[in-house]
Formats: structure tokens, C-alpha cells, sequence
DNA sequence: GTCTATATCTCGATAGAC
DNA sequence: GTCTATCGAGATATAGAC
């Protein structure tokens, strides 16, 4: 499996700093951040951030590409031909639920950069599908295939994907709002994961399946 | 319906702050936001702000609070009995998916909050269904009459009732990512939107019909 | 590479004229 | 109620010793 945070080219320090700061950056978003508290986190002083990252703007771009790197790769990662179409919808529920639970900092900052308009998020989703060519699309063209194999009825495969994506994900995102509603999920969260995943599967496939 | 977005008790100077403010909260963050920033939105000086709401605290209180209490009646608005459970699933989805639509910023807020941690949502969720008597919970008891009805095969409501708001939700907090990855989208929204609710029931309601 | 001290600036908040 | 000017805290960033 593919390194779970900071690229691999970086020394230990820079790792360290770059860890830190993609917590901090997820909590707090780009300009509710402070330098201090990122290095408050990697346990060194403010002048180390200065001396490794420029300053606070080339530290959140280094950070933020990376995360787009890895969310591009993450279908990519998730996504393994099965037999079946559900036993490929189920390993890929399973897959990107885990990927968003192992990756919860980075996926908050990636909403985050949505929620601020997604300004810089063009740019760099472009460069990452020009240096790993993972586009998203392929999940689409998942779709579109067991549509024609007959394996699923007609469906908008943009609309289908999306959909995918967006239960396996907000409940990550809304975390504090469903343990507040929802108290099992409060006192045991990776059972709450673990159930949501068999739900999901049930609820998507059943969705999709073709008229009898 | 509704007022959209200020208290009405508000004169047109509060609302206007109000109004600006809630936009650049939802768009910074509580942190993230700068008084200078909401004060340019509002078209008035910084001073002006601490005349109307004591200090930046106080502001964002303000604007979170009613952002809560506008979401916990969101599903008591949206949700409306009708003869049948598809009829009733039908037009809470389009009612909820247009009130996410009508309500960007206070979603967005709310979104933020989730995200930084979500330490103010306990108590003024708590606070909210105590004057507006409208827990979340009639949209989980909804599906449960509806399994017990047989209307619906046996599903977690928690996780149906999640899995509802997720896909009505999520695409907008998604936006501009969607709109990047998704060339119809960007040129026509208001279309997409449209196109997505009849997704939505489709998928949704077949996959919570009973087996045959 | 690491740390202390400090320069510089931005931001929240207030004073006080009108 | 509205605006200008400004204070003081806290933030980013750098200088320079080690």
C-alpha cells in the first residue's frame, strides 16, 4: 500500500512537519491556521517551518497537491475488477470507506478547500491526473459497463458515482453531528463504520439492480 | 415560508451584517474569517460591526445559532405524510434537496463547524429542539412506521436517514469539484439539481423497496 | 540544522469626532 | 448611528548566534 501521508522523497523533519501541518490545515482551514500551532503539532519551533516550507502559502500548496494526489489515486486504489459487478461495488464500498477513515485529515481538507471555493483545486487536479492518470472516470466507465453487460439497469453513471462517494464520505464529514443524533455511533465509531458499509452495499445494489 | 436567512427581529443595518457575515463564515471558516472581510461583503467600516455585535465571538454565535435551528426545522418542513412512503420519500427529497439549494451558506456554515470539530453543535442543537421542537428523529420514524408497514424491506432508519441526507447534501458541499469532473454541471447547476433528485428517489426508493 | 530574539505586519477592538 | 484614526495583541517571517 502507498505511503498513508506526506510524499516519500521527504526527509524525517519534513515528513514530521508536513504530518502536522495537514492536521492542523484540516482542523482549522487555510487562513484559520496558525504556524505556531502547526508547530506546536510536530513538536519543533516556528523557525523550522520557515526553513523547511518557504512560508505558511508554500507549505498549504505542497500539502494540499499532495492530498489531491492521493484523493485522485484513491479510485484508483479502491477499484478492483471483480467477477460481478456487486463483488466489485462491494470491495470498492469497503475499499474508499477505509481509504476516507485512514485519511480523515486529508479528506477535511479537501472539503474545506470545496467550502472555499475550490480556487486552487482546478489546477491541481489537472496535474495529478497528468502525473498518475487516475482519473475518477474510470469508476463512470465501471458503470457504464455493467449497464451494458445488463448487470444493472440504465442509470447516469455520473449521478450513480456520485452518489457512491457521497454516503461513503459525508458521514465522516458530518462526524459530530451523527454521534450528537445518534448515540451508538458516539460510544463505538468502527462498529458504526463497519455496519454503514454492509448498508450501503445493500441499499446501492438493490438500487441498482434491474426490473425482475 | 420561512424568512431565508436573518432573524426577523433584525433591523435592516443587523441583517445585512448578518446576511454577510453567515456568507463569509461559511466561506472561511469561524477562524478563518476576517471582520474586514465581512465588513467589505456588508458594504459598511469595521466599526460598524462591534456597534451592532459586540465582538467576532458574539457574530458568529449569532449567525451559527440561527444556522442550527434553520437545519433542525429543515426536515420537519421538507417532510410532509403522504398515502404512500414513495410519495412521502419523493417530496421530502425534493423539498430538502431545495432547501439545501436556497440555504448554500448555512450549509456551508454548518458544514465548517462539523469539520473543526463540532464543539459548538452539542449545545445549541440541544438549544434548537427545545424551542422549535423538531428533532431529526420524525424522519427516522417515518421509515420505521414504513418497515413496520411493509412498505420498505427491514433497514437501519439511523442508516437510511443518513444515507438520505448524505446524497442530498454532500454534492453541494462538493461543488466545485463536481463541476470540475462533471462538464454538465458547470455549464447549467439548476439542471443537474433537477436531474439529481429524480436519481435520488430512483435509486433510493428501489433500494429500499421490499424483495418481491 | 536548530534555536532565540526581534522586526514587520495583520487583525480585532476601541476612542472619539461628527 | 456612522466614520476615521489608532492602539495593542498576536501572527508571519527573518536575522543571526550556535
Amino acid at each position: 500500500m502507498a505511503d498513508l501521508s506526506a510524499p516519500s522523497e521527504y526527509s524525517d523533519t519534513e515528513r514530521t512537519i508536513f504530518d502536522a501541518a495537514l492536521q492542523v490545515f484540516a482542523r482549522e482551514g487555510r487562513n484559520g491556521a496558525r504556524m505556531q500551532g502547526i508547530a506546536d503539532a510536530a513538536d519543533i519551533n516556528k523557525a523550522m517551518l520557515h526553513y523547511y516550507f518557504r512560508d505558511k502559502r508554500t507549505l498549504y500548496e505542497n500539502v494540499f497537491a499532495y492530498t489531491v494526489r492521493q484523493f485522485m489515486a484513491s479510485f484508483d486504489i479502491s477499484l478492483t475488477e471483480a467477477p460481478t459487478f456487486a463483488e466489485t461495488l462491494r470491495v470498492f464500498i469497503d475499499g474508499y470507506v477505509d481509504f476516507v477513515r485512514t485519511h480523515d485529515a486529508a479528506m477535511r481538507l479537501m472539503v474545506q478547500e470545496n467550502l472555499a471555493g475550490g480556487t486552487l483545486l482546478g489546477e491541481h487536479m489537472r496535474e495529478a491526473t497528468k502525473t498518475d492518470r487516475t482519473p475518477p472516470s474510470i469508476l463512470v466507465n465501471t458503470i457504464e459497463d455493467a449497464v451494458e453487460a445488463g448487470e444493472i439497469r440504465p442509470v447516469d453513471p455520473h449521478h450513480a458515482v456520485l452518489t457512491v462517494i457521497s454516503t461513503c464520505l459525508y458521514f465522516f464529514v458530518a462526524r459530530p453531528t451523527v454521534q450528537i443524533l445518534h448515540p451508538p455511533a458516539e460510544r463505538d465509531w468502527d462498529a458504526f463504520v463497519e455496519e454503514r458499509k454492509d448498508h450501503l452495499f445493500d441499499l446501492i445494489y438493490r438500487g441498482l439492480a434491474p426490473r425482475d
